[in-house]
Parts: structure tokens; C-alpha cells; sequence
RNA sequence: GGACGAGUAGCUCAGUUGGUUAGAGCACCUGCCUUACAAGCAGGGGGUCGGCAGUUCGAGUCUGUUCUCGUCCACCA
């Protein structure tokens, strides 16, 4: 038994049960249960290079809800936690805290110390970044990573999540990397992955391909340049364009087939201006008459459009633009750029070769304003882009070889699983089905990059030297995780890496996406231990953030139904997004962030969790401190409730834990306990409040008590926490400024009757029920309280968060004999109180008379409580005058009272 | 251009299947140190539910339309 502070230090008690916690257990997964007993939690890894904000503690908190709820059910817990380490946003953090950069061409540097050397980003330019080792770099990642992922767990713990820690991962670490390359070679086995070289959004800053899910557009400022071109044979026309750096790649023009203007053009070639190339002048219905001049050039490549144009058509490929952002080597006197005028389009292009996109930009259009094909002056426009959603320049695409998972020709299947999954909320699920439909291309998983899982194959080098990509060497399952750039190809030495005759490993890594699909498998132990992987998967719920449903949510179902032809998780939960004072989303590159720290440190981790619960699922939740105010409140008023009807249950131990008919059990068995421990109490509470409630307001509230713990099930059941909550947390303030305020007197009374019996019992019953309805939200307080008398020992079985969730069985005792009686008993005194303030008397002030006026119906069930009012309302000596009447309007009765003159 | 969501008291939000006088917290005003709690208690003022039209005996709740905000997708010459 724990001692009753007098006040609540949640700094103290929080530390102390963290603790605890960690030490007993209790949130641990136990392998021996079968999968009905168990509910299993996709928690999302965080991406531990971001910065870590108060939205993460915001849905995490969420998570950790369902958890604990589905716990206290009796459920076996599968909560993991896995830090999504690998990918871009490490490497460049990476890249800014210690100013370095890989170059995979040097050797490893076994001696390379790591110094941090912060980058300013807007200076970056003039700051000299190190080059590096690929296995260099790799390690400041692996360094950096294991530093955040440390403060990521420390706020995790302080938060209280129930996370099993034991379940924890890392999507960099060995067992991800295997089930990552597992994944890779099951769908190659399967033939859902192929390699191609094809024109693919490309990030030039990078250096890298990027899939379709990890485009943004951004609206930038451009400007429309109009150029003249001839047409072959007599006649001209204008273009506008918003890139004439790729004059020198357009391979046609097009108009709209029914543009009166360009229709005697069809068929007939255009003549580029500077580059002297002929180009095919065609029907599209891709060109928009309305807009710009109507006809446009088709280049390789300015957008997704002239890709899907070129794909279509029988038209040469003149790439231009470099993976280095660059404009690259072409020569005009060959094909396939072949120009009229070779020597000038050379003489022109080689002012350009080299430049920027931007400085080629600039230098092309102050050339075509030398030769006359500028009209007029460049206008300046507003217009979305494609960007990669971490890069800063536009995306361009440039034909590269890459990997690909075959997604187009499976939409309706893929769409099919989406459907199977319940979402929460409902309307979410349009989310999914609009991002499927709209899918364009097959999913590019190959990443020119360092810090990621590698693809687990080789290449053979024929004897000319030449790579043969034909032809892969695929490692087996039983060498992953491997990194073909350290390790041979099977059947091969070493020595022979990069050699005519030998191999060479697939430079590049996965996409990061590629892996974090797999959360459920990784967790599951997919491949490596079945028994687990059916204990496991597929899972109960997936919660996350909306932002990432064309991503994470998406890949996850494309994955498990590649793999195993089955939907991931049964229940998608979306959690809403913080936004600041303003309602812009909180972003760290928007620089609205806030730290959770602080506010955990200030107001208590219940505090913080208690603002986080409030928010509706799929709803975005403005950051307001007032909220936390609210919770440390609410916190406070717990364990002050608590301590009252603790102190009358430890005030009646003298008789109550006495009497002889409570030492036999409700079978009459005689309870075989030493009659001083703990458990002996315990038991004997039990049992007064199983047979001693009797009085007709404590029935009423416990019937009260019945329909909260109903409904807080009920939203539970359904995700919906926020209601569960805002119905308990309603229910216990009415309880304390009603309920308690009416029995207080009559708990208080010197002699064991059983009106005090059931008032002590109803306290303790409804405490009872009441910490544990909270118990989800604010771990930590409910346990403090808990541990003071609920808890019969220490230890895994007594702490709250393994206690039964509260059923109305257990509150299932008698109706009072009117339903009304509560609703007029609280009506009543609030009408005593009313008087009292009014007359600006202290609420002790007694009174001479009150005459209550009501239908004989209501009368009759006030008469059950109205000593209590009474007490209450301290107006025990006042004379009451009944009087049967009919009540307009809502309220049960017509009171008048009369004070007394003086005190 | 398409889709989804939101618009309820000064602020932040609840309002279950349409039902008598629309709720809470904060803020504001008044009073009260009552032996769980002044990080408290009691009381009070304040909204006609974005606009319009309709269905209905009856609409914040259903239908249509419209405005504003947010998000996603598409367009991107």
C-alpha cells in the first residue's frame, strides 16, 4: 500500500512509474499466446533525422490509446517501435552536421574522425564539403542516427507509450535489410519487378530517381518566352514556352487537331529556330487552344506530357539535360539531333553545354533575342512544378536505367485489398482509391544514393568490359542481408570485381519506401519464423498520419498482397495534423515547430497526452497551450477526488474491516487471508460494494456509470477515443461537483448505517470504475492512485493498465426505483445554491424554508435524496413545503427558498 | 478542373438515428478560504448553428445550390 501524498508531483510519480513500468513488463508481447488473443499495432517509424516535434507526440499518443485500451480487454499487445533511419533525409542531415559528402569512388578511411561542422543552408555554397567514403558516410549515418533515435525513445518513454521494446527496429539494421532484399527476390521470383532504361523523374540535386509518390508541386514563378519558327516550305507561327533551354531537344510541334489555325500545318515540318532542326508538325489533343499561343513544342524531355508524348510516338530521343542538372554533350551534325545549319546549332549549343537549366535558361534567351526569334519580351507567369518533395530544383527527366515494381497493370486488385481494410474515419478511404486510380507509373524503386538498403544482385562484365544488365546475378535468401559492393557475386573472387570476365554490384539502393512497406513483415519475422509471422500478421491496426497514404499505406498493401495475397491490417487509423496559431500545418521547413519536451517537463506527460486524446480522429488540431492547462487540471482534480474517497474508505477500516459478515466471501466461504494485509482489505471492499449499496441516489449513480462505461466502450471499440474521453471526463466532473458534494455528509457520519455503508461503497466503486476509464489517457496519475489502494501488491498483475477495462456487468446492481431521482436531486440543489449566491451568501448559510412546487411523480423520487440535498445544500433545518403543481417548462420543479436572517 | 473535409458563443471544440428553451472548456462578470481540491467552489451574461432555397408537424442534424477555408489529385506548352 502505498501512502497518500498531499500533493501531486507529477515529475516525481511519473519518473516513478516509467520506471516501474519498464521494470514489471507490462507492456511486453508474450509469443506463447495464439493470434485471437492477441492485437497487433503497425506504429509508424519515425523518420529519426526529422526534427522531433509536439504532432509526433500528438499521434504516437493516439497509438498508444488503442493500446492501452485493447489491453486492458485482456489483449496479448504486439506494439512495436522502428526508427525509419535509412534514406535521404539521414544523408542529408547527415551532409549538414558534419559537412561531408560521399564520393563512392574513394577508399574507406578507417582513421576518418567525425567532427561536427554545421552547415548554414543559406550559405551552403561557400562552404566546402568533405568527401567521404561510401563506408565513411555510412557510419556518420550510423552514428547521427543512433544519437536521434535515443532522444526519440527518452520522450517515447517519458510520454508513457506502451511500446514493447523488445519488439523495436530499425529499417537500417541487419533484420531489415534482410527482409527488405527477402522482399526484393520474392518479387523477382514472382515476376513483379523489372529493369528498364527509360526517361524518369529525376532529382538533378540528388542525384537521384524518384517515384511518382515523392512528387510535389510547387508553384514557382516562370516567365513565357514566345518564339518564332518557320514552317518548311513558306509560312511561320509562335510558341510559347516556358523553357527555351530545350529548344535545342524539341522533337515536334503540336496543335490541337480542330485548331483552325495550325490545320494547314499538319503534316508539314517546323523549322527550330537557332538549332535549324526539322521537326513534324502534328495533331494533338493534348494542346490546349486557349492557352499560350496553341501550339506547342514537344521536347525531351520538358515534362511528364512530352514523355508520354514520346513513349507514343516514333520520334527520336534528344536528352539534353544531364543527371548533374547539366546541359550535356550533343553534337547537331549527327543524328539524332541532326540540324539544317550543323556548324551554327554547334556554335550556339556550345554556349549552353555545360550551364545550369537556369544559366542555360538565361544565355539561350539572350541569344534568340540576337538572332530576332524572341517576340517581344519574356512575361512573367505563375505555374506548378514538379518537384521532388525534399528537393530544391525542379524535377527533370532523364533516361536512366532503374528498377520498377509493377504496379499499373494491378490497380483493380490493389484497389480491391484498399476495400477490404476498414478506415478510419470512412471518408479516408477515397483517399486511397483516388491516389490508385490516378496511379501513371509503375513504381521506380532504385535510388542513386548511399544510405539504404542496396539491391541484393550483381552484374556480369563481359570480356570487352562492357556491364551486361540483362542478365542479374540474384544473391540467395541465405546470404542476406548483403551489399553486393563489398561482397562478390557467387562463383566469383573478389579480385574479379570490375574486371572483363567478372562483375560488378548494383550501385544503388532502395528506395526507402521499399522497405518501410514491409513494417509488418519486418515486425512479424516474415521468412524467418512463420509461427511468429501468423501470431503477428496480418495486424490489427495501422495507425498514421494522412500525408502519407499514396506512400506508406499504399506500398504496405501493394507489398502484403504481392507476397502473400492478403491486406497488411484490418483497420486503418488516420490521425490529424497540428497546426500552428495561423492553421498551417506544423513543418520544420516551415519553422513553426514546437518542441514536446518542454511541455511534457511543464505540464505533465498526462497533461500533454490529455490535449492529444481531445482531437478527433482524421481532425487537425490547432496547438493551444490552454489545453495542457486544462489537463494538468483534470490531473489535479483526480487525485484530489481521490484522495477524499480513499480517506473515507481508510476513515471506516476502524468498523467496516471489523465486521464479521464481510470475512466470508459472497458464497459464505470464510476468506482465508491474514486479516491485516492488504489483499484482506481489498477483498472486503470488494465485497461492500458488491452487497452494501442500498440507497436510491447511489443506484442512480451507478445506472449513471453503467451508460458512460457503455459508450466509452463502444467509441473505443470504433478508434473514436476523443468521445470515449469526452464522455468520462464529463461524467467525472459532474461526479465530483454533484455526486460527492451530495454524499459527503452522509459518508461522513460517526456510526457504521447503511446509509454510510453504500455511500462508502458507491465512492469506492465508482473511483474504481473511474480510474480505470481514464487509465488509457493518463497512465500516470490512474496508476498513482491506483497503486494506493487498488493494488493489492506489486508487480505486473496490480497495475492498472493490466486491469480489467471496466463492463457494466460488474456495476450491475439494482434500478433506483426512479429513473428522475438523480437529475432532481442535483436540480434541487442547484436551485439551494442559486439562492444562496444570488443573496451573495457564503453556501454554509443556512436556511428557514423551501417550498418545492413539482408534479407528485418527480416529488416522490426526490423524497429518496432529499436528506441528502439537504446535507448538501446546508439547509438541514429548514422547513420543507411539498406541493403538487404543474411545471412549464423544462425543469422538474418551482422552488422558492428563504434564507435565514443570520448564521 | 476533380475529389474529400471543415464552417456552431470572443477563442478552442462537442452535438449520436431530425424532436420540446443548441452544450463544454477557456476568456469575461459576481460571490465564496465549505475539514478532497483557491492549480479550488458556487452562480451569471453571451450563439439561432456560413448564405439562400427546399423536404417535414418539426432541421445545427436531411436535399439542392452558393460562399469561405483546408487538404489531396489533375493540369503544368
Amino acid at each position: 500500500m502505498q501512502d497518500m501524498p498531499k500533493k501531486y508531483s507529477f515529475t516525481e510519480s511519473e519518473a516513478k512509474w516509467a520506471e516501474k513500468w519498464s521494470e514489471w513488463g507490462i507492456y511486453n508481447w508474450d509469443s506463447s499466446r495464439p493470434r485471437s488473443e492477441t492485437f497487433v499495432i503497425d506504429s509508424p517509424p519515425p523518420t529519426v533525422s526529422g526534427s522531433l516535434h509536439i504532432g509526433h507526440v500528438f499521434s504516437y499518443t493516439h497509438q498508444d490509446l488503442i493500446a492501452r485500451y485493447q489491453r486492458m480487454l485482456g489483449k496479448n499487445i504486439a506494439y512495436p517501435m522502428g526508427w525509419d533511419d535509412n534514406g535521404l533525409p539521414t544523408e542529408r542531415r547527415v551532409q549538414n552536421v558534419f559537412g561531408i559528402k560521399c564520393n563512392p569512388a574513394l577508399p574507406y578511411d578507417p582513421d576518418y574522425k567525425l567532427e561536427r561542422r554545421p552547415v548554414d543552408n543559406k550559405k551552403k555554397a561557400q562552404v566546402a564539403q568533405v568527401e567521404v567514403s561510401r563506408p565513411n558516410f555510412i557510419e556518420a549515418c550510423n552514428t547521427l542516427t543512433k544519437e536521434d533515435e535515443k532522444a526519440f525513445e527518452d520522450l517515447w518513454h517519458q510520454l508513457g507509450l506502451s511500446v514493447d521494446w523488445n519488439l523495436a527496429y530499425a529499417t537500417i539494421n541487419d533484420h531489415c535489410r534482410k527482409v527488405s532484399q527477402l522482399s526484393f527476390l520474392d518479387l523477382v521470383k514472382k515476376g513483379k519487378v523489372y529493369q528498364a532504361e527509360l526517361p524518369t523523374a529525376w532529382d538533378t540535386g540528388f542525384g537521384t530517381a524518384v517515384a511518382q509518390a515523392e512528387m510535389v508541386d510547387k508553384d514557382v514563378d516562370g516567365r513565357f518566352h514566345d518564339l518564332r519558327f518557320q514552317v518548311e516550305g513558306g509560312g511561320e507561327f509562335t510558341i510559347s514556352t516556358t523553357r527555351p533551354e530545350l529548344l535545342g531537344a524539341c522533337i515536334a510541334v503540336v496543335a490541337h487537331p480542330d485548331d483552325e489555325r495550325y490545320k494547314p500545318y499538319f503534316g508539314k515540318n517546323a523549322i527550330t529556330p537557332l538549332f535549324k532542326a526539322v521537326v513534324p508538325i502534328r495533331p494533338s489533343t493534348h494542346a490546349d487552344p486557349e492557352k499560350g499561343t496553341g501550339i506547342l513544342m514537344v521536347c525531351t524531355f520538358g515534362d511528364s506530357a512530352d514523355v508520354e508524348y514520346w513513349r507514343k510516338s516514333d520520334l527520336p530521343l534528344r536528352q539534353l539535360i544531364g543527371r548533374d542538372g547539366k546541359m550535356g554533350h550533343v553534337d547537331y551534325s549527327k543524328e539524332p539531333f541532326q540540324s539544317l545549319d550543323p556548324q551554327e546549332a554547334n556554335a550556339v549549343y556550345g554556349q549552353l553545354e555545360g550551364l545550369f537549366v537556369k544559366q542555360a535558361r538565361a544565355k539561350i534567351v539572350e541569344l534568340l533575342r540576337e538572332s530576332g526569334d524572341l517576340l517581344g519580351e519574356p512575361r512573367p507567369i505563375k505555374h506548378a512544378v514538379k518537384y521532388y518533395e525534399k528537393g530544391e530544383f525542379p524535377l527533370e527527366f532523364v533516361t536512366t536505367r532503374q528498377w520498377f515494381i509493377r504496379i499499373l497493370d494491378a490497380k483493380e486488385e490493389i484497389l480491391e485489398k484498399a476495400r477490404q481494410i476498414k478506415w478510419h474515419p470512412e471518408f479516408m478511404r477515397n483517399r486511397i482509391e483516388h491516389w490508385i486510380d490516378g496511379l501513371q507509373y509503375d513504381w521506380c524503386i532504385s535510388r542513386q544514393r548511399f544510405f539504404g538498403v542496396p539491391f541484393p544482385l550483381w552484374y556480369r562484365v563481359d570480356e570487352k568490359g562492357q556491364i551486361d544488365y540483362n542478365d542479374p546475378i540474384y544473391a540467395t535468401p541465405d546470404m542476406l542481408p548483403i551489399d553486393p559492393q563489398s561482397q562478390p557475386a557467387p562463383g566469383y573472387t573478389p579480385e574479379q570485381r570490375g574486371v572483363p570476365g567478372g562483375f560488378v554490384g548494383d550501385p544503388d539502393v532502395m528506395d526507402t519506401w521499399a522497405t518501410s512497406s514491409l513494417t509488418p513483415q519486418i515486425v512479424s519475422g516474415w521468412g524467418e519464423d512463420e509461427d511468429k509471422h501468423h501470431k503477428l500478421f496480418p495486424m490489427d491496426v495501422r495507425p498514421q498520419s494522412h500525408e502519407i497514404i499514396r506512400t506508406w499505406a499504399f506500398y504496405t498493401i501493394v507489398k502484403a498482397w504481392m507476397h502473400e495475397d492478403t491486406i497488411p491490417w484490418k483497420n486503418v487509423v488516420i490521425s490529424g495534423w497540428i497546426l500552428d496559431p495561423d492553421r498551417k500545418k506544423m513543418e520544420k521547413s516551415k519553422g513553426n515547430v514546437v518542441t514536446p519536451k518542454p511541455f511534457l517537463d511543464e505540464y505533465s506527460a498526462d497533461a500533454v497526452r490529455y490535449w492529444a486524446s481531445r482531437a478527433r480522429l482524421g481532425t487537425d488540431t490547432v496547438f493551444d497551450t490552454k489545453l495542457f492547462d486544462l489537463g494538468r487540471k483534470l490531473v489535479t482534480k483526480l487525485f484530489n477526488a481521490s484522495r477524499f474517497v480513499i480517506g473515507q474508505l481508510d476513515s471506516d477500516e476502524k468498523f467496516i474491516y471489523s465486521l464479521e459478515e464481510l470475512n466470508f466471501d459472497s458464497l459464505g466461504r470464510s476468506i482465508e487471508v491474514d486479516p491485516c494485509s492488504e489483499l484482506f482489505k481489498a477483498k472486503k471492499r470488494e465485497r461492500l460494494a458488491k452487497e452494501n449499496i442500498t440507497e436510491a441516489l447511489d443506484l442512480a449513480l451507478l445506472a449513471r456509470l453503467r451508460y458512460i462505461v457503455a459508450e466509452a466502450t463502444k467509441s473505443f471499440n470504433e478508434f473514436e477515443y476523443a468521445g470515449a474521453l469526452q464522455l468520462v471526463e464529463g461524467d467525472f466532473w459532474n461526479f465530483c461537483d454533484d455526486y460527492v458534494e451530495l454524499v459527503k455528509r452522509r459518508s461522513y457520519e460517526e456510526k457504521d448505517t447503511p446509509g454510510k455503508r453504500s455511500a462508502v461503497a458507491t465512492l469506492y466503486l465508482a473511483l474504481k470504475t473511474i480510474l480505470r476509464l481514464f487509465a488509457p489517457f493518463l497512465p500516470y496519475i490512474t496508476e498513482e492512485v491506483w497503486s494506493w489502494r487498488f493494488a493489492t501488491s506489486e508487480g505486473r498483475e496490480c497495475s492498472i493498465h493490466t486491469s480489467p477495462w471496466p463492463t457494466v456487468a460488474e456495476l450491475d446492481r439494482p434500478e433506483p426505483k426512479h429513473t428522475e431521482l438523480y437529475d432532481c436531486a442535483v436540480e434541487l440543489l442547484g436551485k439551494i445554491r442559486q439562492a444562496k449566491t444570488k443573496a451573495q451568501k457564503k453556501l454554509r448559510w443556512p436556511v428557514k424554508s423551501i417550498v418545492i412546487k413539482g408534479s407528485a411523480e418527480y416529488l416522490e423520487a426526490l423524497e429518496d435524496a432529499l436528506q441528502d440535498v439537504l446535507l448538501a445544500g446546508s439547509a438541514e433545518d429548514a422547513q420543507v413545503i411539498k406541493e403538487v403543481a404543474q411545471i412549464e417548462g423544462n425543469e422538474h420543479f418551482e422552488v422558492e427558498i428563504e434564507l435565514a436572517d443570520n448564521e
